[in-house]
DNA sequence: AATAATAATTGACCGAGGTCATTTTTGTGA
DNA sequence: TCACAAAAATGACCTCGGTCAATTATTATT
């Protein structure tokens, strides 16, 4: 059994998301050095390691956060009523994800991760975002907008399971300008239509 | 204009792709190290890096090859009869790709990348699976296994989605022995079935 | 065959993430 | 308030991928 944590490490921890948030809405998540979050917070370097275990740590308790703030705000906007508009809710998180593949991939390694201390943050985004469409699918289910006969954490699921892949073919496609969002609709539309 | 290369430089790549195949052998992709690679091969350094870019190119080029090679295995046994056989077909490519996360992870990297000299191998997977998979559902559509309606290429883009996510899963949930296999038979049932 | 031009390789060097034995600070009980 | 154990922080050091000006090998030209 550990003991709580004290005042001067919650201050160390808090100090440290303080500057690399900073630093992110500068030079974006891609251009984060550890080094550079150091400095700026006056500690060591073994400091960082020792609260965020690596530096991706740190970068899924930043994004976690990130993507926390946008599912309060989707969540405000109350059940959609056709696919066309379920798949619209989306895209404030897609545009996100979008812009720095470092953001796919701390969300795609740390989604559903083992929930050690420091980076549950993710790993509750990803319930979370589930456990939202579940919500609009369950009830659009009843006003048979969405097709009945699954189970709506299925179908939810698969939603993630869409919405990674267009991000993924769309940073893979980079040259071709291939839109995600547009991508998306096709998609939801076949795999939750009536 | 760039003129072809010399026989010396196709030796040394043969040579490098063949040392790191060894290494792969025995320890695994995650185990591979350059040092190790251009030791082995007798080689400077920065020829590794001349030939392949960096060592995710060196990688691809190893993963690409493996998977065409399951790709060709694949391809033999014919369209399948159901979208339960169909599903198994993957198991092959699943459990391959299940073994190291490493190997998740190039393969979402160059998927339907830039087409770059080095890495062109693992692009040439992804549409050839696509093509393959697209293939099996046209005449299951025919056959009435699968759904009407959509183009069988959209279908098969839609394969690919919950191949990613259930791998995806799977390794976020380590600890938890999610099995990929299991998880995907549902995925496709729900998205091909009439 | 000699020379010029291009391809291929070299290896010292760098940057940035990550480690860990040691030191400093903090909380606790006598 | 003093001593002592646990927590927190430190920073020298390490690993390893990646760079690039300099060097060597090959091919084309006269």
């Amino acid at each position: 059994m550990s003991r709580a944590p004290q005042k001067r490490r919650l201050e160390t921890r808090a100090k440290l998301l303080a500057v690399a948030q900073e630093i992110v809405s500068e030079q974006g998540y891609s251009g984060l050095r550890v080094e550079d979050v150091v400095a700026r917070a006056g500690v060591a370097k073994g400091t960082l390691f020792s609260h965020f275990g690596d530096k991706d740590g740190l970068l899924a308790v930043l994004i976690g956060g990130e993507v926390m703030g946008q599912l309060d705000q989707i969540h405000g906007l109350g059940t959609p009523e056709s696919i066309d508009d379920l798949t619209k809710r989306l895209f404030v998180h897609l545009d996100f994800v979008a812009k720095d593949r470092m953001i796919f991939d701390i969300l795609l390694r740390y989604s559903g991760a083992t929930g050690s201390e420091t980076n549950e943050v993710v790993t509750e985004t990803f319930t979370r975002r589930c456990d939202l469409a579940k919500g609009w699918i369950s009830q659009m289910q009843a006003a048979g907008t969405v097709r009945a006969g699954l189970d709506p954490e299925f179908l939810a699921e698969g939603i993630e399971a869409f919405l990674a892949h267009v991000l993924a073919i769309s940073f893979c496609m980079e040259h071709e300008l291939r839109d995600p969002k547009a991508a998306l609709q096709p998609f939801l539309q076949a795999w939750l239509s009536p």
